[in-house]
RNA sequence: GGCCCGUUCGUCUAGGGGUUAGGACGUUAGAUUUUCAUUCUAGAAACAGGGGUUCGAUUCCCCUACGGGCUACCA
């Protein structure tokens, strides 16, 4: 690494909601970051106003807290090269675009959508670019007085930049290595729109250069758009500037093929959003990791281990290991499928590894939002403490937790109706009165009286167990019968049992 | 079609000129848990194909096949 200071940047456009691989994007920019001690830095690509959808520009900037991946500098947190939103940024891409159209390297062309929509229909392969570009409209086939009047007369116009003939742009990938383009495949791809405003071309190496970004990791799709970059750089007089490029491997559909979209998501079953995004222009909701009960350290763990490894075999890592850890050497190129099921695995796992304490508020808010009040916080983090194994998402502590604050509302019948006996019948109102007499209401000690009335009426534990359990918890699962009911105390066990004798009608 | 990138169990991957090709998810079987889950043990499961180079190739090279990306006044 160069003693340069590491400042990287990621720059999503406002459009729609934050995918997987743009989180991921987001990540290894972070990382990579955080790795080399540098800047990460949040630029908004809100240039397409056909697309802009209002809002999510602060959806992307609450998914990145969520993650916990706060940029040093953006247009919230602000930063010596504001602004951060490219919107408010105009003036400068007018600026370099005309540079180049002077210099020779770029052209205005006047070209209109529907002339280039019907020479692309017409054309087999066509492309603005070497072998066409003559006989179209711009600066380069008309005569400079025509250029000049249709200058005057404002009309519309693009500027595109001037791929040059038979060279070969290269370059070093710091995932790919060596990776080259022959200019005569690449079209002139345009430089600053109708409207003024600049494409990603135009704008990712004015603010790159502008912003003193050192190292630029994005997408694979990215690759074909490489050499257009790089000869601006060049052209633009910056190449000693250029950033490092690192192009990173796709995170791919998991059944068929294809790169991972929105639509996938409703079609397999599981999100492809960090979090739940409203679309206010479609009004359509696409569902988030969040929202069905990803914890962000999860959700960032089993990003990061899509298409990278720290060599070790190990797979669960916090943020901060991940920092340390992180190695671009290590990432590989291959596009990867999502699994889901693998998902959820980190998801288990992270559950299984956090405090109850750090959990509390996450599990509170589920339980709430399903109408349970939580009075007593030290009694939810026991219960977490008890439930927290067997969930392998936020939202499973409703089912996994929510008997501990409210009574079944109701019962596996079949559990235990077609066994049921008279002898179970009394064995059970024996046991209201054993333990309304209990002195302590210790787990083990419940246990040991329980047993000890079995075996006083002749029942085998086992019998009478299962009915027990779904009488506090409503269903054939939980932790160990006898903690619940210590957790549950006294008053509420027999209440309960009480209650499940009339609902089983014995 | 053109250009570019890629290819190890079903999936994510480790490895790398000589290995019983390792791990994880999932899956199967068993143990534990008088429920379910956890946990534990074991099993099945992969180097795309063809040519080179080499004593030896899954590993290096070439070709083919397949997959993916791009081919917008979208990013």
């Amino acid at each position: 690494m160069s003693d340069k200071k590491v400042r990287v940047r990621f720059a999503p456009s406002p459009t729609g909601g934050l995918h997987l691989g743009g989180v991921r994007t987001v990540l290894f920019n972070y990382l990579f970051a955080k790795k080399h001690n540098g800047d990460f830095i949040l630029r908004i690509e809100d240039t397409d106003q056909n697309r802009y959808v209002e809002g999510a520009e602060q959806y992307i900037l609450d998914c990145l807290q969520w993650c916990g991946l706060n940029p040093d500098e953006s247009p919230v947190a602000g930063g010596p090269f504001a602004p951060y939103r490219q919107s408010e940024r105009k003036a400068i891409y007018r600026e370099y675009a005309e540079k180049l159209v002077r210099q020779g390297h770029a052209y205005y062309a006047f070209d209109t959508p529907e002339e280039l929509e019907k020479n692309r229909k017409e054309i087999p392969n066509f492309q603005y670019g070497q072998v066409y570009r003559d006989g179209l409209r711009n600066s380069l086939s008309l005569k400079e007085h025509e250029v000049n009047e249709l200058l005057d007369a404002q009309t519309p116009h693009v500027i595109r930049v001037k791929m040059p003939a038979d060279e070969r742009v290269s370059f070093n990938d710091m995932i790919r290595g060596y990776v080259s383009f022959e200019t005569n495949q690449v079209d002139d791809k345009v430089l600053l729109k109708a409207d003024g405003m600049p494409t990603y071309h135009l704008a990712v190496v004015v603010d790159d250069y502008l912003m003193k970004i050192s190292h630029a990791l994005r997408g694979e799709e990215w690759l074909p758009s490489a050499p257009v970059h790089l000869l601006l750089w060049d052209y633009l007089g910056w190449k000693a500037d250029m950033p490092q490029w690192a192009h990173l491997p796709l995170i791919l559909k998991p059944d068929g093929h294809g790169k991972l979209s929105k639509r996938d998501g409703a079609r397999l079953g599981f999100p492809v959003y960090a979090m739940n995004w409203f679309d206010a222009k479609t009004g359509e909701l696409t569902p988030g990791f969040r929202e069905l009960g990803f914890l962000p350290e999860a959700f960032l763990n089993l990003l990061a281990t899509l298409g990278w490894n720290d060599g070790t075999g190990r797979e669960i890592f916090t943020l901060d290991e991940l920092v340390d850890k992180f190695s671009i050497d290590r990432v590989s190129k291959a596009g990867a499928k999502f699994d889901f099921e693998k998902a959820k695995w980190f998801n288990a796992e992270w559950i299984k590894k956090l405090k109850a304490e750090s959990l509390k508020l996450k599990v509170k808010t589920i339980l709430e939002e399903k109408g349970i009040s939580i009075a007593d916080d030290n009694y939810l983090l026991k219960v977490i403490e008890q439930v927290k194994d067997r969930c392998v998402l936020l939202t499973d502590f409703y089912l996994q937790a929510g008997y501990f604050f409210e009574q079944p509302k109701e019962y596996d019948i079949n559990a235990v109706k077609p066994k049921w006996t008279d002898a179970k019948t009394e064995f059970f109102n024996n046991l209201i009165n054993t333990l309304n007499s209990a002195e302590s209401w210790q787990s083990a000690e419940l246990e040991t009286v329980f047993k000890a009335l079995a075996e006083e009426k002749a029942i085998k534990a086992g019998e009478v167990l299962l009915p027990f359990r779904v009488m506090l918890v409503g269903g054939k699962f939980g932790p160990h019968v006898f903690d619940i009911a210590e957790l549950l105390g006294k008053k509420e066990t027999i209440s309960r049992i009480i209650k499940a004798m009339a609902a089983f009608g014995s």
